[in-house]
DNA sequence: CTGTTATTTAATTGACCGTTGAATTAAATA
DNA sequence: TATTTAATTCAACGGTCAATTAAATAACAG
């Protein structure tokens, strides 16, 4: 008689102890996705390490076993995705212009098209950043968007003294108001979809309408 | 003997049992205040009835005293505070034009007055509508937001189709870019008061500045 | 064959939260 | 003045749930 099989796996179909064959794919990578994934979808505070571990299709205890503790996911998280991913977009050569048109289109095409590949990002920045007591603000201001705000507002200000941007516009506020445009819409994504009862939008649609409203707003040609 | 004289309160001030003289505010009203500001500043779900009542120096009894329960609180806050404001707010006549410019006029200047008047709306509705899982999202929508997104996109529609719009915008699109042109701006106030170092920004200067982009862009006049 | 690495199982620990009932005091009423 | 009602605090319960750790187990590497 052939032996009794051996059970790979429980009764819900769960690995059993041990360590697997090397069929599984980098287990470490896949928590840091399914952490941006849930960070974005409920907020960093609200998600368990449990609830991570299961997305991925492993055990909390695996969480401790790569990464030491819950904030230690979190460094990680920020280190090894998040400021990567904004380090080469701010390293986009059109952002060094001192023309207040091409700054304005790099700064939009390059974060939307930057957000628009990594979708959890947007609505991770609206919570941990933008919201008050949000985990990633000190972190994401002081060392990334800080710069380059201030290098934006600077080259808009000399550019309005030259009479190269309209006089009625704040370029600080301006600053602001391009990142609004690019950020909220996305964050915002799955509402109006709902309300305009909209299946899917391509990211190029939403750069051409904001370009548009960039430059000349509603003033008819 | 004249019997011991009564404390009046505990040795840390406190208030000690009992029905206090009346001269203490609504206690209820001041409750509904510090939600409103906990609430926004922290999340809904992130904020115990405990911090509110600390905060409204009163015990996290009385809270139930006066609404029943946690869930209770939340509804009272959005009837009594919430869609009166932005009831009275969508009656604006300005709203019912069909001229584009009045119409998004009307609109950030409403809505821009209302949520400075009120600085507790802002982050509030960037974390509990816009965010997923936010516990106000579909009260607001669907009995609010909706209805007045469904009539400002119509009517900028139909200014596109008559060329009173230019055709490179989205009318949909613009309904979303003008909310987050006055959202945006005032839930981060914080963060860019901190970046460009001004300690106090005046509604009329970011009105104005937010009308002007929307009039012409950065286009030179 | 032996040690090391990857993984789960099963405790353990600890915080904290919403809720409730009883006690207490002032105000209102008769 | 006596009694009832309203507004508060106090103290404690019960429950949930989360992070972390120790031990067990299986595969891989040399």
């Amino acid at each position: 008689m052939a032996k009794t099989p051996v059970e790979k796996t429980g009764k819900n179909g769960a690995r059993r102890p041990g360590r697997p064959k090397s069929d599984t794919g980098d287990q470490r990578l896949r928590l840091l996705d399914s952490a941006a994934t849930l960070f974005g979808q409920h907020g960093i505070a609200a998600t368990s390490i449990a609830a991570i571990a299961r997305d991925a299709k492993v055990t909390p205890a695996l969480v401790h076993y790569y990464f030491g503790s819950r904030d230690a996911l979190v460094d990680a998280l920020v280190e090894e995705r998040i400021r990567p991913l904004i380090g080469t977009a701010t390293a986009t050569p059109g952002l060094a212009s001192d023309d207040p048109r091409t700054l304005l289109h790099a700064f939009v095409t390059t974060f939307a098209t930057l957000m628009t590949a990594h979708p959890w990002l947007p609505p991770l920045y609206v919570r941990e950043v933008l919201s008050e007591g949000g985990q990633l603000r000190e972190r994401i201001i002081g060392g990334i968007a800080m710069p380059v705000a201030k290098r934006l507002a600077a080259a808009l200000t000399s550019a309005r003294k030259q009479k190269r941007l309209p006089a009625d516009l704040d370029p600080r506020l301006l600053v602001v108001s391009v990142m609004a445009l690019v950020l909220f819409p996305l964050a915002a994504m799955p509402i109006w979809k709902r309300v305009f009862n909209v299946s899917t939008i391509r990211p190029r649609q939403l750069i051409d309408h904001t370009l548009a409203l960039i430059d000349h707003g509603i003033a008819l040609p």
